[in-house]
RNA sequence: GGUGGGAUACCCGAGUUGGUCAAAGGGACCUGGCUGUAAACCAGGCGGCUCAGCCUUCGAAGGUUCGAAUCCUUCUCCCACCA
């Protein structure tokens, strides 16, 4: 296989939609036959949160790859999106973000970008740049290159349309200002999710009446979260962050529904294409187990943004908390002053429970345990002193040492006095 | 500007001839069982409180009533239709 064809397969693998394909693979072949500048690939974010998670990542990592045969990764700051605040659905109530918002969680959005995407051919720009300075006249220029009917292709305007739910104004310009995005960068190539399919498509049209060759748009697949049905979102809570410590990444994604499994492995790790197809293979037929083939991910997924070293430890731990009911060594400690603890406070001084309300339903379900031993006694006291050095855990996750502290400023008191 | 509809617990969403409503149902989440894992499946839980009882909730503030998520008044915000 030719350097070429290899680079359309790593680039095309996992790709939910190229279109127009053709144009895309004239484009690589022509660069690798040296008769076009490295590609130009655009991929634009509104930092509207702080944390980047495995979701994201798909993207992200695309445009690594892209940049590992070249070609220029052109990242977007929605700056000016993001102050302007998406209207649509649910989120009509979001507070708008201020310029030192933006500014703060794009410093943030990059550090964590960083731990996918290569340090060069980079480049980062923020569309306040351009869109700024847009006069009415300007914006009335790019309202005239898009009509009604095309807008309502889209399938969640045609939906919301239909349904009667409202659509501002506004919302039929963020295609058109995303849009004038490629316009302002010259892409060649945009990436985005397939929710982003149309936005992406309509850059094609302005950066035509702008009088350059339109951007070819590669969309990768959304991803399910850890609930297995919504994509993956922070707000929904269903999220593997990149940022998240060891065990926690590794127990996340040991949570998945073994149906996702292939598509992370595809999509989230860095095993290769064949060896993902193999794993597929083997699942299918039964010769692997789907636990081994989870265990196998959640290792590539901290080890990609940890550490191998922390994957193996991250692994045996969850082997002797799940696997063997054990209790992990790295639990917090807690420091009991002198008195006799009511075991609902003394739960709720220990942060395994929110409120006594809590501790008293977890007793009553029998997920209170002290050295392991199931507590069923709601109203039990202990002294501190007979406590010291137990240990006292709720559920399978939840676990907290107790000491008692003899002599000292910090010593934990129960809430509320 | 006019008319009509709506705001319910994390989300969606019943309930509006006043009491049997801490409030149906689904999702999310938590716990238990089972296991192959924090998967799947099954069961239970899911406002607070030293809890067989009590307290605070159904956009906000008042009012009627023995008693209100349910009735009345005002306010705030959303939506649809007409213009």
């Amino acid at each position: 296989m030719s350097d070429v064809e290899e680079q359309l397969q790593v680039l095309m693998h996992g790709a939910a939609e190229i279109s127009p394909v053709d144009e895309f693979e004239r484009r690589i072949r022509q660069v690798a036959a040296g008769q076009r500048p490295p590609l130009r690939v655009k991929f634009g974010i509104d930092p509207t949160s702080t944390d980047i998670h495995v979701g994201h990542s798909v993207v992200f990592r695309k445009l690594a790859e892209f940049q590992r045969f070249g070609h220029t990764a052109v990242l977007i700051i929605g700056g000016f999106t993001a102050q302007v605040g998406d209207p649509s659905g649910k989120s009509a109530t979001r507070p708008r973000l201020t310029p030192e918002e933006v500014t703060a969680n794009a410093r943030t959005y990059l550090e964590q970008v960083r731990l996918v995407v290569e340090d060069a051919p980079l480049e980062i720009t923020d569309n306040r740049d351009w869109l700024s300075d847009m006069t009415l006249a300007d914006v009335l220029g790019l309202t005239s290159q898009m009509t009604v009917a095309r807008m309502l292709e889209r399938a969640d305007f045609a939906e919301r349309y239909a349904a009667r739910t409202p659509i501002a104004i506004s919302e039929f310009l963020y295609p058109l200002l995303q849009g004038q995005d490629s316009v302002a960068v010259h892409a060649d190539v945009e990436l985005g999710g397939t929710d982003q399919t149309f936005n992406l498509m309509a850059g094609r049209g302005l950066q035509q009446a702008a009088g350059q060759e339109p951007q070819c748009v590669l969309t990768m697949p959304l991803i399910e979260g850890l609930d297995g049905s919504a994509k993956m979102s922070k707000s929904l809570g269903n999220a593997i962050g990149i940022t998240d410590d060891p065990a926690d990444m590794y127990g996340k994604a040991m949570r998945l529904r073994d149906e996702l499994i292939v598509k992370y492995l595809r999509l989230t790790t860095d095993m290769r294409r064949e060896e993902v197809d193999d794993v597929a293979a083997r699942l299918e037929d039964g010769t692997l187990h789907p636990r081994d083939a989870k265990r196998r991910l959640a290792r590539e997924l901290v080890a990609l943004y940890h550490s191998a070293g922390a994957a193996h430890a991250a692994q045996e731990r969850f082997d002797i908390q799940f696997r063997d009911r054990g209790i992990p060594d790295d639990i917090p400690v807690i420091a009991l002053d002198e008195r006799r603890w009511f075991l609902p406070s003394l739960l709720q001084t220990a942060a395994l429970v929110t409120s006594g309300s809590e501790a008293r339903r977890m007793v009553a379900q029998g997920a209170v345990r002290l050295d392991g031993e199931v507590l069923d006694d709601a109203t039990a006291e202990f002294g501190a002193t007979e406590l010291n050095g137990r240990v006292i855990q709720v559920g399978k996750r939840r676990f907290a040492r107790l000491e008692a502290a003899a002599t000292e400023e910090r010593t934990a008191s129960p809430p509320n006095g």
